[in-house]
DNA sequence: GTGGTCTAGACCACA
DNA sequence: GTGGTCTAGACCACG
């Protein structure tokens, strides 16, 4: 698992990490119970500080994605809760849509684009 | 056309403008050639600051969206042009993709939340 | 409102300053959409660094206690969403119950100081 | 006697291990005079280190709740001294109250709640 | 050796 | 002027 930071992205670094790891497990790259390098290892590895690993570790834990052995240790968790999941990401979807229709983009196009996006196993996501 | 803001949202307020606007514009609620209101109007009607709205015609400006007519009315543009948009959108589209398998929907369902997304005329989203 | 902090307690600084603010929503002395000092200015009322109080804000916020608005300023929220909260306290509760039973407090006893408890409109907590 | 820890709370586990034997003595599944396990045999039933069994057991002989015999047993002790217990609690119990109230609950449902925590025989809460 | 917490600075986006 | 983000250190509790 490599992580690949865009420090001149407008995305926080924190939310860059954050949303690679959420690839990577949606990919089968990480694994329930799988070990997450630490925090100071992440850190040294990606040449940020480890506030920022922190953070994001901090968020992903919240969202249920991970979880934090008190033994030492941080480890990927199961399925986080379903939740109202669909209102979640209506919004933005939104608004991706409404571009794309704009765009030229039928609805059938987008509805294969977003295929795509869910069957993409990661690769590049530049995660803006 | 009346637009609806969340202080509290984590997104800024003037890409919160510019959302609604694109989305107005392709719920067809917003035609090619209608005038938007004035800089002035639209900040006291919303209560934000004029430099506020002026960041957010800026960027629809930018992005094609609108254009400013010569004797000073900002008006809908057609459609911007196309581009490559399947690469732009697919980042956030995966990532989106990758919450909504781990919160348990399989690819068909996510692609009837596409559908939904994309023929949905306005409402008020205000996320990213 | 006047935040008291005990720096050589065990509880985090940060916690202390979310115990302060939450028994302060509680007892009325922090309304809803009253405003909240400026990050930097509880900082330094307070004696400590940005980052603490900004964790505090932040936990508060995710909490639904307060929000903070675009315009600069955060508020005191409403009430936060109802929620299980029977079960979330239960734990700490039993604890404590059970402490008090081996001391030699009977239920009577334990559900008067209870009352007490929730009555009481702050004044000296020493939230640990 | 069956403990539960969670190794992915917040609260620490010789904490826990502590919370959990209090609970034990209160609901008269351990006894006073009752034999605990060694250091060695709950570490090995727990899967912890000795060193977080050790410091359970230092912080409950501190309290009084237990005693070590002087061939080496560790047993349950009496009821610890009563001492000003009620200001012992009032700390959290205020801050608990509180939440609960913000979240809804009235006086007499947070005092139903105590006194269900009171009576209530372990279970497995493993909550600071 | 792990994460949790804190400090004293700094820069930037937003309004 | 506000909060958001980040840095480069540091100490401590936990295991």
């Amino acid at each position: 698992m490599l992580l690949r930071l865009d420090m001149a992205s407008r995305t926080p670094i924190y939310m860059q990490i954050r949303n690679q790891v959420v690839l990577g497990i949606a990919a089968g790259e990480l694994t329930p119970g799988e070990k997450l390098p630490t925090i100071r290892a992440l850190a040294e590895q990606c040449g940020v500080n480890m506030m920022t690993v922190n953070k994001a570790y901090g968020l992903l834990r919240h969202e249920g994605y991970i979880t934090t052995d008190r033994r030492g240790g941080t480890v990927v968790a199961g399925s986080p809760g379903a939740g109202a999941l669909s209102e979640r990401y209506l919004g933005a979807l939104r608004i991706i849509a409404a571009e794309a229709r704009l765009a030229g983009m039928d609805e059938d196009g987008f509805a294969a684009l977003c295929r795509e996006a869910y069957s993409y196993n990661n690769g590049g996501a530049d995660n803006e």
